[in-house]
DNA sequence: CGCAGTTTTGAGACTGATCAATGCCTGTGG
DNA sequence: CCACAGGCATTGATCAGTCTCAAAACTGCG
């Protein structure tokens, strides 16, 4: 009745054909995410001019591949709220998870831009999404030069994040890419007013935190609990507690980023 | 006399000062690399409007640093001939490479979009720049949808790159890295018509491809020669020669890119 | 010819991977 | 309400890939 559609045992490829959107759907000016002052404001008129390229909202359960490296797909989409992660695999099975995606931001430019993707997408977490046809993307090119610079912003920011991880993986020792990881994370969730004083809602599992950092997940969890033993961070059942940000920060050099207003679609 | 610029004892930043249009400057429609097929063709229209972005020429001798971490720059940049590298550093000095930079590639973008630049790009060989000053590329996003969404192609395709860099680094043993890297590089060189049969002119030291595969060159050089033992490459005083690629591809699992024609600007 | 930067080689050290259990927690069915 | 299964976290032991250190050989250039 309510999640309208992927049936979302793992790997269903989203969305499934003909998808239905959503009975119910916020209207863009009530987006929750619009009242965050982490976003830029929009007029009133590029408000109504994205309202017109929404097509629905899609609920996916966690586990759901949203989009498949290879494939096409005839929609963009925006989260609206959860968590998802791009990763690509090899074919002996390694996986990198190359970024983890929070409410705001877009999924599939490049699906748009290129033929077709090379990466994947998964739900890591039961997610929300806004539902853009692809079709209707070369308007905003065409009509709204602010939207424009826009998604040039957006996919800007996104390389910047991948610059971040690619120094961390290459260069920095297990350590100090778990304390970079974190600090990235937690700063991340602090823009979206996710977090509650210095403790954040972790979904992901030490596994798929070994992914994105490259190691073994034998060894991201000894460096996991070396942190706790040094008393900077304690992580329990889904809750990450930063207690010592400072020495996080020394630890794997990590710059605390200027968050200016960004945009989001 | 000819090069008007920066006088390029390493580090020095560039541009400096008010520096001078360079004399002789190509005409847009007459660029070397608009010829070429791998970049999509300009309307004469187009072709106008971007001469009229084009401030100048700055040529820069190997070594110069083009852009500096923390810093902004008036500038973006168009490289017209030549190689660069962008890197991060760390405060003891290890480096990430983060890409090659080569002709009809953007350099700039994020300083344009951001206040200012999380990582520097230097010169990796004699490069001949086109000069855009910033306040005019907003023009683009106000006038010319084509090439608002060439600009989001650029960046894209840039984001693509570093995936691919993500996963080598973060999965890959060494001498995938380096298998991955050559064909990766060679790739990119066949696009631009600048490889000579299967030999390439290689301007990178083994110590630069090490910090950007995220090895020591130590280590590096190691990979280097088993991959020559092994018949399959012969890198002699930069002249890089892929003997067997097949059995490099086989041995990095890279997967041979579809190079559709691109944008550039 | 000599110097500086780069490549090459060898030896030993160490970080992080792999292998293999064990423990823990949650949800499910009897 | 307990037993059990499955997924995840944790731990220890061993192994190996890569790093570091050190030195020598090479290359191009002034």
């Amino acid at each position: 009745m309510e999640n309208s559609l992927p049936q979302a045992n793992n790997m269903t490829l989203a969305p499934p054909g003909g998808h239905a959107p959503s009975q119910k759907q916020v209207k863009c000016k009530d987006c929750a995410l619009r009242k965050s002052d982490t976003f830029r404001a929009f007029t009133p008129k590029e408000l109504e001019f994205v309202q017109s390229l929404k097509r629905g909202e899609l609920a996916a359960e966690a586990g759901t591949t949203i989009f498949l490296e290879g494939q096409n797909s005839a929609h963009l989409y925006t989260i609206l709220s959860g968590w998802v992660f791009r990763y690509k695999t090899m074919p002996d099975g390694r996986r990198q998870i190359l970024n983890f995606g929070l409410p705001g931001e877009l999924l599939g430019l490049q699906t748009y831009v290129f033929k077709e993707l090379d990466h994947s997408v998964e739900a890591l977490t039961d997610v929300v999404l806004c539902v853009f046809p692809r079709e209707k993307i070369w308007s905003i090119f065409e009509n709204y030069p602010e939207l424009s610079f826009d998604l040039t912003w957006i996919s800007a920011r996104s390389e910047n994040l991948l610059d971040n991880n690619l120094l961390s993986v290459g260069r920095m020792t297990a350590i100090e890419r778990v304390a970079h990881a974190i600090l990235q994370i937690f700063d991340r969730l602090d823009q979206l007013e996710m977090n509650t004083g210095n403790v954040a809602e972790i979904p992901f599992t030490q596994e798929q935190l070994s992914d994105a950092l490259g190691l073994s997940h034998v060894h991201t969890n000894k460096m996991i609990k070396e942190l706790a033993d040094l008393g900077h961070i304690d992580w329990q059942s889904g809750k990450l507690k930063v207690s010592d940000r400072e020495a996080l920060i020394k630890l794997s050099g990590y710059e605390t980023p200027v968050d200016t207003p960004r945009p989001f679609i």
